[in-house]
DNA sequence: TTAATTGCAAACCCTTTGCTTCATC
DNA sequence: GATGAAGCAAAGGGTTTGCAATTAA
């Protein structure tokens, strides 16, 4: 049977509260400051489950070779490849509708691209010269 | 400068005729029919460099953990989570647009689910239950 | 000739696993 | 006290890198 543990509890709050796609070694640096001494295989066993169980999704930046962590909400992301800085994109902000023969179950978006911030940094860099 | 090698022309050829989605140890294997000395390494070199120069496009399944490999022209994927295999989903199948502020120079979508095939398949053992 | 490319082996990074110890139920 | 979970260390898989040997230009 499962059991609630500090440890699960403190990984999944993690995730809920900061939102910002954190790695496995990124959940595992924020869990040692509750948690000392927690160890990074419990970490990537807990998101494992909770990936399993559903609570979580496990993606990947192409590129990066890693997991990033995320709840498990429909919503898309946009991947800045200026500051790596990944967003959301809430579903009600994209239209997507398609015509093929197969049961799609999930459906997930990245974007890519320059992020606002970014963007506007740029010109004011360039005003500057 | 960059030099024409029978390695690297293998390689894109590779990727350019079978359309399948390989990962660099099956380009490897496949390389390896042509030119039986090639080393998984001189795989991987060019493969980054060909995704460098724009060739090429390399992504992940989420939860694969692993690179796969396609040429770089806008189309989607459908990835059947009960045989696994990747189809190719042109854009002209889908329709997208989307609100917000990012600038976006590609969009990589991942569709997930059970394609037509494995639908058929399981129909046919329900039937012969 | 000479600089880019290869092969090889070792290093790397991220993730998973086996096993003992710990702690929740 | 059972048994699921944690800690630790080692292994695993995929990818990258340093260097000497090779080869296209």
């Amino acid at each position: 049977m499962k059991r609630l543990t500090r440890h699960r509890k403190v990984i999944k709050e993690i995730i809920y509260k900061y939102r910002d796609h954190p790695t496995a070694e990124e959940i595992y640096l924020r869990a040692r400051m509750e948690i000392p001494s927690i160890n990074l295989s419990t970490v990537y066993r807990n998101l494992k489950e909770m990936v399993a169980s559903g609570d979580l999704i496990e993606f990947q930046v192409d590129g990066e070779n890693k997991y990033r962590y995320d709840i498990a909400e429909e919503h898309y992301h946009f991947y800045c490849e200026v500051c790596g800085k990944i967003y959301d994109i809430p579903a009600s902000k994209v239209k997507l509708s398609f015509d093929f023969e197969h049961h799609v179950k999930d459906t997930r978006i990245m974007f890519r691209g320059i992020c606002s911030e970014c963007a506007a940094q740029m010109e004011v860099e360039d005003e500057s010269l």
